[in-house]
DNA sequence: AGACTTTTAAATGTCTGACAAATGAAAATT
DNA sequence: AATTTTCATTTGTCAGACATTTAAAAGTCT
């Protein structure tokens, strides 16, 4: 195996990508285990430094892991579901973090995938999501309830509603995405008027969920982005009547 | 700054996340200037070898970027919507074909989420989007025309949908998914009758987006995933036949 | 024979030191 | 003033060494 030497890119990512392509076209195997670091740099011609590096680059991504000892080494890795998570969450949460995102685009995007599996949910919801969302509202609706604990348990809410669908895939996009977009919902100072006004349309979902209304919960729904967004436009336009001042 | 010596992960491991966290929480922000190698190293108390691999980690992520010379270094990077939606694609993708997804639950998912971004798409779809679409349909309708090139094409048309939208996150979420499933579509053969049905109903969306019907796309999405269903039934149907003579 | 301990080989993790290559600033030259 | 050269800095790569981990293999004891 050799790397194509006109590449202008680094070594250790050359080789990464190899070995990567190798993984996504199927010429590696979940579990195989790739040759040794030694090998390995015998093989592409670099040293082992380099090699490491590429490991390195591969194991950032959970496409493999690596195991010490005698017999150990690095294989390729099954990513599951939760590794997957977790870095499309660092993905998207920094893409949005830096890229200027207006809070209704974000908002816009969040409640439209959410949605998505209103309809889904309605038809698999059991008893256990109901309890969940019932026991947030519950919680949602103390008083002296800090805004962490108030946003955590909307987090929980709306990921009960996702689950309820299912659908192992929706969950992971959905969940994803919606926690990714959590920094920007977090902007919103929740007063105690707001926090009624969305353990209404809450109680509403969850209660159009418990009816199999499919078509209630995406109204709900609707109503809910648009209320967000109110309550993000107040925030912004407070921002700037402050920095004018 | 010293890592925490009770954490048993590699050395490497610990100081990508350290850094990492520093990113994320906004300790570093875009475009500036870590510590050289060499400072990082001192730093840590670890090698310069140690450090490079933790910075190699963060590359992979796209989280630094690293120029040569002097003045060079790595430079906090600004993910863009391409680096994120390549990064989505390669994850999703593994987790799909490495997880045993039905292609149902993948077929609900890709068009549940495809049905979220109607109502946006029909209000901002303007005549490129239109035209795209409409030259995709007449490509599709070209007799002759290989299976790469017909998915190709698909993809082409469900990405301009999408993209009728006009919100990026929602774009960028929802390219990544359908582009991500695409291997398990790619499962079904089609034949030129199915081909012709599949053709009416992009034409039907077609027609529905370009009159700001959300409505009628939604119905004509859903009839899409339920033949797509069927067509991908019959392809396990015949497969199962096959294995058992 | 079977259970336990010790040895050992193989692999990754880390460190050190060196040199190559790139790169932009500063100095020197025209 | 413009151009060229020098130079310091930094990443990229290499080679070799040692530490640590690990499971198989060999040895030992009951």
């Amino acid at each position: 195996m050799k790397i194509n030497p006109n590449d202008a890119a680094d070594l250790s990512a050359q080789i990464a990508e190899a070995i990567r392509d190798a993984i996504i076209n199927g010429q590696l195997i979940v579990d195989e285990r790739l040759p040794s670091e030694a090998e390995l740099a015998e093989q592409f011609d670099v040293s082992r430094s380099t090699v490491r590096e590429a490991l390195k680059r591969l194991a950032a991504q959970s496409l493999i892991r690596t195991q010490r000892g005698a017999f150990g080494g690095a294989f390729v890795n099954r990513i599951s579901f939760e590794e997957a998570h977790g870095q499309q969450i660092t993905t998207s949460t920094l893409l949005l973090s830096m890229n200027a995102v207006s809070f209704d685009v974000a908002c816009d995007a969040r409640f439209a995938m959410e949605r998505a599996c209103a309809p889904f949910a309605a038809e698999h919801r059991n008893a256990d999501h109901l309890a969940t969302m019932r026991a947030e509202i519950h919680r949602q609706s103390q008083p002296g309830l800090s805004d962490e604990s108030w946003c955590a348990s909307d987090v929980a809410f709306h990921r009960a509603l996702v689950d309820a669908a299912d659908n192992p895939v929706l969950s992971y996009q959905l969940a994803g995405a919606v926690e990714a977009m959590q920094p920007l919902m977090n902007m919103i100072t929740f007063t105690a008027r707001s926090r009624e006004r969305i353990i209404e349309l809450h109680t509403d979902i969850t209660d159009a969920l418990e009816a199999h209304d499919s078509a209630s919960i995406e109204k709900s729904l609707i109503d809910l982005s648009t209320y967000t967004k109110t309550l993000g436009d107040d925030v912004i336009a407070a921002k700037q009547k402050a920095s004018q001042s």
